[in-house]
DNA sequence: ATCCTTTTGTCAATATTCTGTCCAAGTTTA
DNA sequence: TAAACTTGGACAGAATATTGACAAAAGGAT
């Protein structure tokens, strides 16, 4: 056990700190304090209190034995031990996982207000405006509304204005831009089981719209999966190289333009063949209607909005193997 | 007590400089170390501080600590190594952290573990591997060694093996999606003042490769310029737009393959019309110089490395216009 | 079920400390 | 001379501490 790692000053927080790591609010932490000595954290000479390593533990700990129906005055004196046997024991009794928020309703003004501050801040070219405000719309909503109700919308808007002469392309391409980066770090953020399914997520060559394979690598991440996003264009070899060698069950593209590309029939068509058949193919996009029929043939599966790929994910996590011949 | 502090290079950059590079406002600077001797510049005889770039990379790892609430009181007075170890266990919070890296030996060999450790993750795929180790490198380094001495050498290592046929292009891609997420928070995290002139950064039509321009705005973001990054292959006309809705006294371009485009050269000459006189045009980037004689016609400024694009940037910051007729 | 008590998270008011910013006056540099 | 730098002091906003209060929830007793 990594007892002390006092070999240089040991860390001292302070509860500023301790909250943000903890999730408890510094009052709570004080009053846990002072209704029963849950923590004695040290003090400086002006009575400021700092945490140690320790000490952050030990509230979460706290926290995780209050949340499964303790009363903090019964657990507040238990040893680290102690505490730690009760929540092996809680984690033994019942998988309970954590409540899933659920977004009240009525998002849709919110999310409108969103949406049209982010489109004043493209127009401005106002970058750090815009990231202002998704960075801001991303605490209001869930990962999945953020997606489906803020950014996915978003680019759409600013496409149909692009072509509709109101916007330039270069709003278009900034946009993308700071889309792009804010989604890369949602991707990543997430820290899913060892166990879960692996999907790649990519773009076929010459389609070289990347925000939907983005937002796709998003989604999946945010159901669990385990994601390797790959970036934009990417030749069917390549595609079955990286599925192969990372043993994906799921290969996610994304097409949005143009939707009449014979090179990429043939891709899709190749891209099929050099997949094993434990790998199922999952297309979605503006585009991907208009090769429906390539789609079908090679047993693809067609999603027309991420509330279908969310569903499509679901179902093929269970099932053992793809259906396919 | 810190042994170091007044080792690595001669005491160089007077307060400004070094207050743009760190984003710290010079009163600030002054007050961590009057308060509580965060720093200990050399002094030139009249009494004036001289900074060295040592003292640089520590004012930017106290930034840093200080963000994510510490006060300063509790940290200036720490050695480079702790300050590390705090940025690192703040990111790393919930991780188990394996072996730390040996910080002892020079900063050569440090850059070329972390190296060889990225281009093994992206061998095996592993994204989230490779995020880890950039994070971590960016922690022990400091913007300008990290993107020099690490980001750069990656992606050139990664292009040679690439066309060496070791590696396929699928991991280039990846390794290149991978370092852009990042590109985008490391440039995007920078505040500059509102004073500071604003630089407008992309690739011109056909040129897709978008690292360079990326790294580039991490760049001029370091420098404390305003960046406006408005992502890969525009127009002429569109780069001209941002350019003048910005007021923008730079345009930079990045130009990496192909080197021979005839409507390349074309766009290179209209761009230079279309801009006003006001703006200078700086362009970089490995095809850059398959374009020298263009470049020089039109009087844009041809850089070859980042140290250069530095130079550049701060003489272009203090000179009221741009020197072309 | 209803009422009462205890527990528990949250909040408000006030005081103190910490921290970033600003100002003024003088000095040095370009 | 204008711009940049230095010193010392002042100040407002943020963060923290303390005390006390309050309402929802939990639990018991009737």
């Amino acid at each position: 056990m990594s007892t002390s790692r006092s070999s240089s000053g040991a860390p001292r927080h302070p509860i500023g700190v301790v909250a943000r790591r903890t999730g408890l609010k510094p009052d709570l932490i004080r009053a846990w304090e002072r209704r029963y000595g849950a923590v004695e954290p040290g003090r400086t000479d002006t009575r400021r209190r700092f945490y140690s390593d320790a000490d952050v533990e030990r509230l979460l700990l706290l926290r995780r034995v209050v949340s499964t129906g303790r009363g903090i005055s019964q657990v507040a004196g238990l040893s680290r031990e102690e505490l730690e046997a009760l929540v092996d024991s809680e984690t033994a009794a019942a998988e309970a996982g954590p409540a899933r928020l659920a977004d009240a309703a009525g998002d849709g003004d919110l999310a409108e207000t969103y949406l049209a501050r982010c489109l004043a801040a493209a127009q401005r070219l106002d970058v750090r405006e815009m990231e202002l405000q998704i960075e801001r719309a991303s605490v209001a909503f869930s990962r999945t509304n953020l997606l489906e109700k803020v950014l996915v919308p978003l680019m759409q808007r600013i496409g149909d204005l692009w072509h509709q002469g109101t916007l330039r392309p270069l709003h278009e391409h900034l946009a993308s831009a700071v889309v792009r980066s804010f989604l890369g770090t949602l991707y990543g953020s997430h820290q899913p089981e060892l166990s879960a399914p692996h999907v790649v997520v990519t773009t076929p060559s010459r389609q070289h719209h990347e925000l939907g394979a983005l937002i796709a690598a998003a989604t999946a991440a945010g159901e669990g999966w385990q994601v390797t996003y790959l970036g934009p264009e990417l030749p069917p070899e390549e595609i079955a190289a990286a599925a192969l060698q990372k043993g994906a069950r799921v290969v996610a593209l994304s097409l949005t333009y143009p939707p009449d590309d014979p090179l990429l029939v043939e891709d899709l068509r190749r891209l099929r063949r050099l997949l094993g058949s434990r790998t199922s193919l999952v297309v979605g996009g503006r585009a991907s209607r208009a090769y429906a029929h390539v789609l079908s043939e090679i047993g693809a599966l067609r999603v027309d909005s991420l509330a279908e790929l969310r569903q499509h994910l679901e179902s093929l996590r269970s099932s053992p193997e793809a259906g396919e011949g």
